[in-house]
DNA sequence: CATGAATGAGTCTTCATTCAT
DNA sequence: TATGAATGAAGACTCATTCAT
């Protein structure tokens, strides 16, 4: 809490001003990041373009992103201990199933126009999500020497034929 | 420590015993993980059928195992802070490289029989461990619901068109 | 550090709040030690009298303090393992050379008054440094009947003829 | 102990089989120690001289004497704190007093035969052995540009006007 | 709102001691 | 005798939290 206040500029007891105990601090950061994600995916119905340039765009858009703190900070409450029952269910909610919901729709209309394999629908998104999961946990680890795919590869994955 | 020591149903006293510090500890389990991974990896190469077949053996082992304790070792250390500077340190040198390295033979391999697909061969190895990757993270968050991808599907990226 | 906190009548959280360490807390209290006995001995040159007069009134004031805990834990630091290396090094810097060079002046004049033995002005200053010393060890170690000897016995190391 | 035990080339293991406890271990060192200084003051009885002579002997002899390990072990022991009580008795039991009255003879002997000065011959002895104190923990505290007193000047103490 | 002195539960680590072999 | 695996009490240190100002 006191390198938090530090790097905010304040005391560290004027945070338990605005949040009662770290854990609410922490379960107020995963709600925000959470919803941030949702955000980033709701947007890319807004751009012009085929399913699958959107797509596209859309994976190019998070592999390019270069601040995945909101990512990594979801990353690391699901996979530590100690992380307060609140934000797990926060996590849960919102979880890849949520995401694999909203993104759907664009699929649907990507198989629909022949862009998008056919299979299973729910699989493919999530397997694409999966990856791209993947992809951004390897950049975030700082190593300077490793460059993400190209989103083109990973389209692979969903082109038709 | 304690915690540990106890589930491994011994004194803390003799942890300290076996290894000098936590986080020489840490840095053994480490090296473990690591070797392990690389072992895991070789074991490809003694198995029977074409490069493409390999890769795909290989690929629904790592998706079906159920221990990836080794896995999220090396993750967590990774991502987190306070991890010792000499784990960084091994982490680093059998990064993705390493790994890309050890598995190239057998993509070149599959690029040659025609069976994966023409391309950057670092990108192309970088990119499926990547994959690999984000996916094991995921079903290592004791999600019950989530059900990983078929190795099939994945072997999309690699198919040669 | 939880004795002395509670000595102090304040928790062993608090003394981290003042003092990083114990080492730091420990060279502090050298560095005060040390400050208070270069003050006790220049505080000599501001009497009146003789030099040898001087000297006699600093040798029965130190003989009769009754607190020489100062003195005591720099004898204690000199001799004892696991000190931190700068509590060494500030005890090396204000070592017994520091106090000779404090003292020759007083000691220099005595011979030119001809109240103190000619020879070695170093050797003798030192040597009546050791002496000191020695009777302070002795005197801090509660033996409720040793009774040092007296200054004017002292005197005799120095006098002249 | 282990540290001990390494140092004499045995397991820590066996250092029990030869004393029950590092106390007692420690007390045992004590007696020795104290044994030890006892015989050293015993000898000068044997040497030849004048009472002056030998007191002049045996002050050079302690403080050429490069192994002050059982001095300092005692100095240690009557100014540390975690001392067994026992130790602490023995050492009472030896203390300066037996000392004093060891080497009573001696001096009384100088005064006698007009080599010593007159005056009480306790306080005198006492002050001897004092001084001589002094100048053994400085010399111990591995300064190597502290060079101790000549013995001649010490005589100057006790030396017959 | 804002600060930081103060607290104490919890964690890593050391080390004297025991005991099966 | 001799070893070293095993234990646990004790001590240094951290950090979330409280509260007087």
């Amino acid at each position: 809490m006191s390198m938090i206040a530090s790097e905010a500029g304040v005391s560290h007891g004027l945070l338990y001003h605005y949040f009662k105990s770290k854990d609410e601090l922490f379960i107020t950061l995963v709600q925000w990041s959470m919803e941030e994600a949702r955000q980033a995916f709701s947007e890319i119905y807004n751009v012009p373009g085929t399913p699958l340039e959107k797509i596209a765009l859309l994976t190019s858009m998070i592999l390019q992103e270069d601040d995945n703190s909101h990512f990594m900070l979801i990353q690391q409450a699901r996979t530590s201990d100690g992380v307060p029952e609140e934000a797990k269910r926060i996590i849960e909610n919102y979880s890849i199933h949520a995401f694999v919901d909203q993104l759907m729709p664009l699929f649907e209309a990507g198989q629909d126009a022949g862009e998008i394999a056919a299979g299973d629908l729910r699989e493919l998104v999530a397997c694409y999500l999966s990856v791209l999961s993947g992809l951004m946990t390897l950049k975030s680890q700082e190593d300077p020497s490793y460059t993400p795919p190209k989103a083109e590869l990973l389209l692979r994955l969903l082109r038709n034929g």
